[in-house]
DNA sequence: AGATGTGAATGAGTTCACAGCT
DNA sequence: AGCTGTGAACTCATTCACATCT
């Protein structure tokens, strides 16, 4: 299936959005409600959802639930996700309990450091293992994502380390550009470039 | 002046490859090698330079540390951001001193929570706030951005109370769309939505 | 009657290709 | 001679508007 990444990334803000209207139990809404709604565009909306067939019905509108479902499974939210953290520094500790919180379906099963005096201590319910043993730690734990997030210059090469130790896709933390190969696609987190985006704008005015 | 946000995250790329170049202390670079070495567009840097007068030599190039200063000038990276953190828990705690760390334009000056237990603790070289005193702690310590680290629900009313205390900018860490004034520019670092999308190309295989 | 799904029109962003400068 | 700066061509994305279906 191939699909824009602007489309995909709506796809999680409809997403969100039939969650809300789902909790507050509306049966159906229209893409133009959904629109008005959420700030969003309801031809878009329309169009978007229109590459996974006929999801809506003429005259009506959507069915909340049904559509939040299928949503949930085209963007593989229906399931459970493994992820494995690299790199136990500040961010990386805190990251591995903000995400066992998360209800979501994302969660932490394991972590690895290079540094001896991490290794073997123990956050929310899993132990800091050493990076030698990343691959054995996927293997056990059946981690499919793995979580980087170690300083820049080790970036590149725990990225290859966590390709060999078999994981699916990678979040990188770490504020550098990675050499992604297509078959272990690399998601950004980069608070750096949002806070020079941010910097831009306070020098505007 | 009127930039497109895919233009200004641009930049930022540009800015950190010259940095690499002027480390390597290369003194001259055509768009082209820049293109080259950086997995980038020579049409695409050439315009995007060009919406800021003629900063290139014809028939030569950019000169490195020239067209660096610039572009930290142009996005406000040429002097020091003060922060404040709004919410201590996990995720705040850590970004407060991972962002501590960080030798960058940005630095933490203060921090505030809501909770009492938290307040009065020390982090770094800042001491945590009640969220009542933020407009004073903003005020005394001159940060211009706000980081929010609160739980989603809370996201708003502390993008408003930020708003109230008279910072610039907002970076948000909730995963929420958060309703911003043209005032203060609000940027996103979405955790949630990146992983949502990685999650889409787990199922695809 | 009313909202979807969709080709056609428009707009935004990128790439091409070359005139113009050094 | 060579590379920038830039209008023109093209590609990708969004919006419009309406035929189609319930």
């Amino acid at each position: 299936m191939d699909i824009s990444p602007l489309t995909l990334n709506r796809l999680g803000v409809y997403r969100r959005a039939l969650r809300e209207l789902e909790r507050a139990e509306v049966p159906r809404v229209s893409s133009q409600e959904l629109a008005d709604r959420f700030h969003l565009s309801a031809a878009q909306i329309r169009k978007d959802l229109a590459h996974f067939g006929e999801l809506g019905i003429r005259g009506v509108g959507y069915e909340v639930p049904k559509l939040t479902r299928r949503l949930s499974e085209i963007l593989g939210l229906d399931r459970k996700h493994r992820m494995v953290v690299v790199g136990m520094g500040n961010l990386g500790s805190a990251l591995a309990s903000y995400l066992g919180f998360n209800t979501g379906s994302f969660y932490v099963v394991g972590a690895v450091d290079n540094d001896p005096t991490k290794v073997g201590r123990k956050i929310g319910d899993f132990t800091v293992h050493s990076t030698e043993e990343l691959a054995q730690v996927v293997q056990e734990t059946g981690a499919e994502v793995g979580v980087l997030t170690v300083p820049a210059e080790a970036a590149q090469e725990n990225y290859d380390l966590l390709v060999q130790a078999g994981v699916k896709g990678v979040l990188n933390f770490a504020p550098v550009r990675i050499e992604a190969v297509p078959e272990v696609p690399l998601k950004q987190v980069d608070l750096r470039s949002q806070l020079e985006e941010l910097a831009f704008f306070l020098t505007q005015k």
